[in-house]
Order: structure tokens, then sequence, then C-alpha cells
DNA sequence: TTTGATAATTAGGCTAGCCTAATGCCCTGT
DNA sequence: ACAGGGCATTAGGCTAGCCTAATTATCAAA
């Protein structure tokens, strides 16, 4: 008879920290390369020396790589589940917009807190009920729940040729305030756009709506403003 | 100018343990007097002496009143603190099992952990969607967003009197495989009971349905089904 | 009234996560 | 080639919550 094949040890669950911090990762890393102990440190509003504590221990769990002074990536066991809190995060935010009448400004709050305790059950439930959606309300994709997260090449508004025509995407932002502003302009994932101009410097941007009205949007949040070049008429 | 009424504390907000003890406390006094060091200890499946170490915590917390080797009592902080919890509780399991199709086993659980992350917004949004409820689906009656519960006198169907009719109103449980089993033999809030046998030394009960059938319950079980006497007829 | 059982508390320790202060590594600019 | 600056890490401490072992209070029964 054969060696077994090794099943993962029983791992103990996850907690809210270490949660957190591997979300962090990803997101940090989701253009390669490394995620820095300052970065995660200034993402996750801790000191750096707390940043550094657990990276020691993460890596002695096998959740992330640790190159010392050069920063940390996940392990595919680490990129799993930092995919795991990722789909609760957004199928709450989808959920809590859809069946709850909140906006998309105050879902963020709210899930970060939930996605920690929600079960896996729970998740499914209400990813069945709104119909297995594909985005979340910013409209960033949706992984599943077998770990698959769609990766598009977006440009932000501030990127987009003067002239040409975009499609918004997704708003990369989790700030109430700001959300509710673009969402007063009409600024919403799904809406078609002209970019009529840019000042220099770092200048705004001007882009003209499917109704013939314009929109002025200063760089900063130009830069969230995440799109697709339009197909087609 | 006279004094101003003093503005309570801008109290940190409760943690998950304390939110916990609060409400076993309140279980644990919801006949009166005194909860105990061991029962807490039991109920929360913590040592003894964790429970000692977090009385003294919460009672300079004002939140509860210890009278060292006697026993602790919610202050009215504490006891709305607590009322608070059992509100989150209840409406999630109630909006889990009318929403989100959860049988009445499986929500104490999912509730359990929700009920620590969830917003007071959250909870009136979903009390909102179901309508106010006023029963959790065990029959519990739920706090109202100010903190006032209704109080009713039930007897178990193992005090009921033999030839009586009562109503079952609540089924005092959590543990998932029991609630399946008398939802199986359809002994659930709102049915009409005849009593009519019960064995001598804590032996069985024999009720009839409605429907002419009958259930014959050990005295464990029956001690969960709290009821209260059928008027009319 | 003393004794013993039982329950509560104190003593002392551990881990997870956080902190600040001190130290060490790495790289760039002169 | 090396001096600094900047970032990362180590050292050392703190709190919340839990634990076990030791001690002390209470109460009932002899």
């Amino acid at each position: 008879m054969s060696a077994a094949i090794r099943s993962p040890q029983p791992s103990p669950p996850l907690t809210r920290s270490v949660e957190d911090y591997l979300k962090s990762v990803f997101h940090l890393t989701s253009q390669g390369g490394f995620a820095t102990t300052s970065d995660i440190a200034e993402m996750l509003e801790v000191a750096p020396p707390s940043v550094s504590g657990m990276m020691k221990r993460l890596s002695e769990t096998g959740l992330i790589e640790h190159v010392p002074y050069r920063g940390v990536q996940l392990t595919p066991q680490g990129r799993r589940a930092a995919l795991q809190m990722i789909r609760r995060h957004r199928i709450l935010e989808s959920y809590l917009t859809s069946k709850l009448g909140y906006d998309w400004g105050d879902v963020h709050v709210e899930a970060e807190r939930l996605e920690h305790a929600v079960s896996e059950k729970l998740i499914e439930r209400m990813a069945d009920a709104l119909g297995e959606p594909r985005y979340d309300p910013h409209g960033a994709p949706i992984p599943t729940a077998t770990g698959e997260i769609e990766e598009t090449e977006l440009i932000s508004l501030a990127e987009a040729e003067v002239g040409s025509e975009v499609v918004l995407r997704e708003v990369s932002d989790e700030h109430p305030a700001r959300l509710q502003y673009l969402a007063e302009q009409g600024l919403k994932p799904g809406v078609r756009l002209t970019v009529i101009d840019r000042q220099p410097f770092n200048g705004p941007t001007t882009a003209r709506l499917g109704d013939g009205t314009t929109r002025v949007v200063g760089q900063e949040l130009a830069l969230l403003l995440l799109c697709r070049p339009a197909d087609g008429e």
C-alpha cells in the first residue's frame, strides 16, 4: 500500500487579524511584486513592528512567503484564504445593497466587520439569493467559491486618452463621502464616457456622459475610476 | 445655570467576550436572583476563575453588581446591553429563517457569531424587512429597539395538567438535532395540544395534536416545550 | 461548634496582538 | 568606498482572556 496523500493539517480557523493581513497582502501584491512591511502597516493602521511580528507567524504557518527586508507574497494557501475573504466581502456588499437598501458608500464598513463572522453557508445562500453576482456594487469582480477571480486590464480615467470613449467598469474606493459624491455625479459602473479634455500637470479630466452633460474630475478621483475602452458604437 | 446632566461616559465598545458574559448573566437571572460564577462558567464553557476575573472587570465598568461569593446581577446599563444583544440574536435568527432559508435548528450558531459583528443599522433594516417581528423562530420574544421585552408566564409541557389544553408558545432549545426532531413531530410554536397522559417518576407526557395524532415526549424534551393554557372552547 | 464539602477567589502563567524604543540592514549619492 | 537616510527588525512591555493550582469563604451536617 502506498503512502496516503498527506491531508493538510486540520488548520485552526484564522483569526480576524490574520484574515485582515492576508487581504492586505493580496491587494498590495495584485500588480505583482512584494508587499512591504510599511505598506501593510499603513493599510491596516498598525505600527510596522506589529507587521514584522505577524509576518513571521504567517510564514511559519505557510500562508505567506517572507523575504526579510524585501517583503512578502502569498503562498497558494494564503491566496486561497485571501480570495475567500474577498468573496465574502463582495457578496456581503452586494447583498446589503440589493436586499437591505444600503447605498454603495455605506456597505464597506459593514461588510468589513461581517466578513469575519459569516459562515461559508451563509455567503453561498446570499450569493444564491442574488443570482451568483459577478461584480460587487463598486464593479469589483467577485471571486468564485472555488477561488477564481476575473482579472481585467483597466485603465483609470486619469490615463484615458483625450478623445477616447470608455466605459466606467469599477470605482476603486471605499470612502462613503467620495462614493456618494460620485453617485450624485452619475459616475457609477456601466456608464459610458467620452474623454474630452485633460489639463496638464495632473490636472482634472473632463468627460461627457451619455446624456451630453459633462463632468470635471480631479486627478485624485479620476485615478479611482477604472475604465475599459468602449467597444463599437 | 444648573449643572448639566452628566452624559454617560463615551464608553468603549464592548468586546465579544463581554457581550457573551452579559447575555449569560441575563439568562441566568431571568427568574430573579443571582447568577453564580459556576453557572456562568458552565454556560460559556470557560473555567470558573475566568469568570471571577471578568466579573471583577464588569463590575468596575458598572455593567454588573457583584456580591463576592454570592453572584452577580445586571445593572440597568448591563441589562440594556444584554437586551440589545438578545434583540440582535433573535432578529438575526428570524431573518436567516425567513429570508435565507435556514431552518430553525441551524440559525442559533450562525446568529451567535453574527450578533457581535452587526451594526445597529443592519439589525433595524432586517427587522424592517421582516415587519418588526415580535417572536423569533423558536417563539422567544424579541426585545424592542428601546430595550423592552415581553415577559409571559409559560409552563412547560412537563408541568401541564393532564387533561388540559395548551398552546405551545416557545421551544427553549438551541440544539440543531433536537430542534429538527421536534419540527418533524410537528411540535412548533403555535401548535395546540391536549395533554392526555403523563407517566409517574418524571416519565413521558403524551399529548394529542389538532389532527388527532398523539406524541409521547420524554421529560427532558417536555421541559423545553413552553406552553400557555389554551383559551376558548 | 467544629468539620468538611463545595464553590469562589487569588496567584501565577500563557498567547495573540498591539505598542515604543533601540538596533540593524540596504542602498544611494557623493 | 562609505556615510546617511530610510525602512525592517529585534527587544521589551502592555492588555484582554483564557488556563491550572493554591487558597479562602460559606454553609450544612454531625
